[in-house]
DNA sequence: CATGAATGAGCTTTCATTCAT
DNA sequence: CATGAATGAAAGCTCATTCAT
């Protein structure tokens, strides 16, 4: 709570102010951004403010500017990348007209992009690794990212139900099976890749296809 | 690797000797059972080998008559315990006539009394959590555990395939789809289910009828 | 000893500078202030110039265009405080006619109005506490304070021997002795009142009464 | 509370325990030696624990083995000194026969062989400096010390006025008014000897001297 | 002049590892 | 073999001091 971005001035729209505060918003960006390889790289207990400090290119007292402790970094780190996450799968869910399969398609194509494809997998990983002994993170990734996303896969599986395209209603009882090839994708990609590569979008695709029943509509597109 | 399990001689040897064989080995098998519980708590770095030693009830020094280092001792955790896992499910896959949904049926309930409601559960969540930073670790579990559990469920669904119960390959090319969930209940048991409780056979049924195309033939029993 | 008080000139110079001056000089002021207040409280080691800047209304940086370091402005501040202190003592001293015990009462009740009950008190506290690691406070300490009240305290006494109200010479041999108790009440006063208060203004008294060889003239009027 | 001296086995007096024991309890005291030298030197804020910890022969670390922090390390170092001081001023005060004036030199011949000239000089001045700041050492030097000590000097105040040596009532009211030269040299001691030497032994006897209403029956011996 | 964000040396504390007993 | 006291490197955090604005 300490540089609560001072909006004073905010209309005014002088440029030193203005300078300032994006030159302290740039350096809180770079501290998170750091923190988020270390964090990333080394788990919370292992990883050194030292090296965040050195990543983001700011002396080591500079963090306490704008993090309490290394906890509150932490999750402030977790909790603001989470947050954002949100606003499209749910866009997705309202879309009107689209097919089951285009929805999941379109959903786990954005999921490859948006996730696995950059620093956000991390984050990921992140709250996989440490929600256990950071509960704050675990309640926030769950009411942000995890219910949100169930109830958006609920109401799109209701939808296709409605329509004929699905029968069941596993789906709707347990959104979480949709999920599950993402959350393994994840996990796959960190631990295993090396050793056994994965073709995401070809399990997405197969997933895809269970989930409609083993009646896909749409070829996936070869990478 | 430097004191490399003196087990499996308990038959042959002199009385006295065994006995102290067997003292020693209750000593290691007392280390790992509380390195493994204050690994799981806190992980890795954070976990401290005071807590072990005095859980264990030996002193400080006794782990490193067992183990060169901390490093060691959670690797040689970690590898002892996914070690034993494989037989079991591979022995379900060379059942010769039992039909897809009766083995994945026993598979999955396997899994939720020999896993998610054993301490093997915790097993799973570290090789999860500190598998990137422990490559040996992820190469052990993939070999031992992932590689031969997506063999095995290939072969299941091949001998499926080949009697007619499910038409699509999917399985077959990407077993992981049939696990994915059993991590996701993994998962989900340690960061949400304080939040939002999970039916996990619930959960596994619908899968299986979802792998199945949609047709089980057999319901599950409600707890 | 950089910005060496550029006081004194108030009546003579133009008024711009003066106000200037002026305000320079309430900031100084008002830093010193916060300064004590800050000191007294924490002692030399642990006050933060934070805390200082917060209590004086500047910005630390400002801290610095009066004082070189932490460690002169607590110099300055100490030897700006014990400065003023000997005037009225010497005055004492110097009163020609009054007899012994007068010259005490009055003495003492003035140590108690000005100092006992004044920030002046944390003054002499900070000299006990730190004289020792700051040696330049206890030589300005003792050469403006300590030396010249003593040397009122022999001339008082001796003043009072040649009347015949003593007898003995300790007093002027030992003009310490006369001081001792205003001491204890400084420092009983900070460690001790919560737990059992002094009666500063009886314990006066009978010091008094005891340095007049038992025989009191004058009764201390009770509060 | 770590290192609770274990005496199990203490009958048996085997020699290896006793001198592990003791090994442990010289550990003990050379920390608490090296400790009461640096915070008397430095104050508690500013002392340094590798200081303490090179001045007693041990390792940083060690320190931690013995005291939960600095300031319990500070605290137990002040208590443990306090406690003991008490015993011998309280036998003279019991002690029957002799004049007040024979007391009293014993007494402040004992206050300058037994404190003044020790070590216990430095305690006396860390509670003077650090009090405030830490009431729980306020609280036992009054409690153990002052308290004991004004109680004794009350004692024999009293008996002095019964046998005819001293009239007034002063002492008994006022005890603090015998103890107030010794805080007084304790504090010239510290910060104004190297400016003005004090003959502490001269300005005892002519506080003895005043305090039995000039007249006193023994000259003290000159060194 | 005044500011306060930024710095980094310095301190306390922890804990994996060693080794005398 | 087993112990646990001792070690000291390493890490989090503070705060006097600086300097661009």
């Amino acid at each position: 709570m300490k540089p609560a971005r001072k909006t004073k001035q905010a209309k005014a729209g002088s440029r030193p102010v203005n300078r300032r505060q994006s030159a302290s918003e740039q350096r809180r960006k770079a501290i998170l951004e750091a923190a988020l390889e270390v964090f990333a790289a080394e788990g919370f207990a292992a990883a050194r403010l030292d090296d965040v400090a050195a990543k983001a290119g700011v002396a080591k007292g500079t963090i306490y500017l704008f993090f309490e402790d290394k906890e509150q970094l932490f999750e402030q780190l977790l909790v603001s990348a989470i947050a954002p996450v949100l606003s499209k799968v749910e866009a997705l869910a309202a879309a009107p007209s689209s097919s089951l399969d285009e929805v999941l398609e379109a959903t786990f194509a954005q999921f490859r992009t948006e996730v696995l494809a950059t620093p956000r997998r991390e984050v990921m990983r992140l709250v996989l690794k440490e929600g256990q002994r950071f509960p704050r993170i675990a309640e926030v990734y769950h009411r942000e990212a995890v219910a949100k996303g169930l109830a958006a896969i609920r109401q799109i599986a209701g939808k296709a139900r409605e329509r004929g395209e699905i029968t069941s209603g596993e789906i709707e009882r347990f959104p979480q099976l949709v999920f599950a090839p993402l959350l393994l994708a994840v996990v796959w990609e960190g631990l295993f890749s090396r050793l056994e590569p994965l073709d995401v979008e070809g399990l997405l695709a197969a997933h895809r296809s269970l989930l409609l029943g083993g009646k896909p509509r749409r070829r996936p597109r070869r990478k």
